[in-house]
RNA sequence: GCCUCUGUAGCUCAGUUGGUAGAGCAGAGGACUGAAAAUCCUCGUGUCGUUGGUUCAAUUCCGACCGGAGGCA
């Protein structure tokens, strides 16, 4: 008999609905859902990053929203997966099950994986420091220290070089060794990971156009003005959070409204590519294609609901 | 009506002193274990507006025509 408890994943790009899936299988399964969103932890991103509404989120518990500030802290991988660790102790305790939800792949991975990071500080200034020196001069020095990391990072990425360069001048350890290292470890867990898709691309393109467009009108822009001359300019553009920087530069008159809001489509439109890149990397994953039920959304919604529990039984 | 500029990849534009052409963006695919909504890599045949002429050879030169922009009247 299997004693570990089965957790539901459910993944796909932006803007394909995974919100109110996630919902609608909480509330048939007994659910608690926790987010895996490295924009929605952020308190002050909301329209912008489609965070559910306390409303929409219709009475079920959400985990890991809102629980930083742009301002100060911090946060990364080893960071979540620790808190994401925590929450489900803390949901199989009080008898419940668990969804995870979200489009930061990363985050999803390290947690299915269950890596264990090794903890340290950041170090901002030295990363500041590698910052001014050019590519293949911060690519040889990587070469230097760690060999085996070199072979997987592009010398032209430049922030993932330092990223490794960091992480040795910290540890004393090469990041590949400390990457061997965090991986050895089983999950506790088995998952059951969905993932939601369109097989036609446009049509998931055209979501994200008239989603930007909802957004806006929901007044995304005085969203960003507010923090924007709260003096969180710079602590915007750190998140890299689409909208909110594109709608920063706007304020600072490098395009015109028009132009902003196209940006931020085409922005999007790219980062729902890469983000399909990434889960489609995992072949456990299965796959939901939602282009026909969208053709006509409000009759087949429950559809979706539906194929997804076909493959659910806990 | 006349004059000038212009018509090249889905878009914006280079270019060929005549030997059938290339960037950026878009698009597609991919990488990625500590910033991930970030970062990075790979992929470019298209009647070079149409049609005559000159030429061994024209997208390139000349003419006409058809679009577009501006100027003069």
């Amino acid at each position: 008999m299997n004693t570990k408890s089965k957790i539901i994943v459910i993944c796909g790009p932006t803007a394909s609905g995974k919100t109110y899936v996630s919902i609608e299988l909480a509330k048939i399964l007994n659910a608690e859902i926790i987010s895996a969103d490295s924009m929605q932890i952020y308190k002050e991103l909301n329209i912008g990053t489609a965070k559910p509404s306390t409303k929409e989120m219709s009475g079920i518990k959400h985990h890991l929203i809102d629980i930083i500030s742009i301002k100060s802290e911090k946060f990364n991988v080893a960071e979540y997966v620790k808190l994401a660790g925590d929450c489900v102790c803390d949901i199989l305790n009080r008898n419940k099950n668990v969804i995870i939800c979200g489009g930061t792949g990363l985050y999803i991975d390290h947690f299915i994986n269950n890596t264990k990071f090794t903890e340290y500080e950041n170090d901002i200034e030295y990363r500041t420091e590698l910052e001014k020196l050019p590519n293949d001069k911060l690519y040889s020095m990587l070469v230097e220290i760690d060999k085996k990391s070199s072979e997987i990072i592009h010398p032209n990425n430049k922030k993932r070089v330092i990223r490794a360069l960091e992480i040795f001048k910290i540890t004393g350890k090469p990041k590949s060794e400390l990457d061997e290292l965090a991986n050895s470890y089983k999950s506790k867990y088995d998952f059951i990971k969905l993932g939601l898709y369109y097989s036609d691309r446009n049509m998931l393109y055209n979501k994200i156009n008239s989603r930007v467009d909802f957004m806006i009108a929901n007044g995304l822009i005085e969203e960003v003005r507010e923090l924007y001359e709260n003096g969180d300019k710079n602590n915007i553009r750190k998140t890299g959070a689409i909208g909110y920087v594109e709608i920063s530069d706007y304020f600072n008159g490098l395009y015109n409204f028009e132009e902003t809001v196209e940006k931020i489509k085409q922005n999007t439109r790219n980062y729902a590519k890469r983000q399909l890149t990434w889960f489609r990397k995992d072949a456990k994953t299965i796959w939901i294609d939602l282009s026909d039920i969208n053709k006509d959304y409000n009759k087949n919604q429950y559809k979706i609901i539906e194929n997804c529990l076909k493959y659910i039984n806990l």
